[in-house]
DNA sequence: TTGACTTTGACTTTCTTTGACCAAAACGTT
DNA sequence: AACGTTTTGGTCAAAGAAAGTCAAAGTCAA
């Protein structure tokens, strides 16, 4: 068996037993399982990544840590729709259609429809580099859909 | 738990108790609390910022002080210190701060903030080029803040 | 045998803790 | 009033603690 497929058995299993939900210390971890630390990086960006519905976060320095959040699927057939419709480069138009949409369904508010446009239509994303924007956008679009499911 | 965070908490907690607004002796509090005086320095310049709604005066010698103020302004007036206040570089910690606070003043919901949240923070960006990363995080910010304003 | 996926470790960045030294305000003495 | 002393708080840099990055080397299946 991959060591990497057994650290993502672990992070699964403190994930099950956190409803979802966990924080790990990377080296603690890493020497926990007898792996080098930034596997532990590896096996995070290899598969929690958030195309599989995880949502990472972490601090540096004295007191860090390693959030890993996977969103429950099993809530809404509907927004995993969403969710996979959103393809691999999501335009103004596109990303503003898909509020509408989730507005429409009642998945948020009319506010937070407003919000949501804000970050991802009009010049928001100007500075990001006119190749990648579109992609940006789909990550964004994904992440805002993961956490509507939880 | 950090021992900046436990500072951090009593200064919260005195705040609390003083309707927004405390004062500490700086070597009193240090040595009630088991740490080095500048250590309270550092405290308060990473976590009780003007960006998040802080305002810090203090005064030497023989009666001196610290005082912190929760800065309480009108709904525009905060909201234009806030957009003022995103730098052109806003990293994930810090828009996170923000965004605690603009709940924290009730300008958005406790749902708004997580979803906003998840556009700014996490992952969402990972494709954006780093050096722009920031960047783009700020621009996204201001568009949120100016968003909130009408 | 090639190309994708893994493993490893050196180097980087960020945040925290500590202590030595600095600066200002108040207080006393002359 | 002037000056030295004491009482505060301020600054900064070094050391420590974690996590991130990246590229080289290894593995394995098609």
């Amino acid at each position: 068996m991959l060591i990497s497929d057994y650290i993502a058995s672990v992070i699964e299993e403190m994930l099950n037993e956190g409803g979802g939900t966990t924080e790990v210390k990377r080296n603690d971890l890493a020497s926990r399982l007898g792996c080098v630390p930034s596997q532990i990086n590896y096996v995070i960006t290899s598969r929690f990544t958030p195309e599989k519905g995880y949502i990472i976060e972490s601090k540096r320095g004295g007191g860090g840590y390693i959030r890993i959040v996977r969103a429950q699927m099993t809530k809404n057939e509907y927004l995993m729709h969403f969710f996979h419709a959103v393809s691999d480069g999501l335009d103004a138009q596109n990303a503003s259609a898909f509020i509408v949409n989730l507005f429409d369904r009642g998945f948020i508010t009319e506010r937070e429809a407003v919000l949501l446009r804000s970050t991802l239509c009009g010049s928001a994303l100007d500075r990001v580099h006119p190749s990648e924007r579109n992609n940006v956008r789909a990550d964004i679009m994904r992440h805002i859909i993961l956490t509507l499911m939880n």
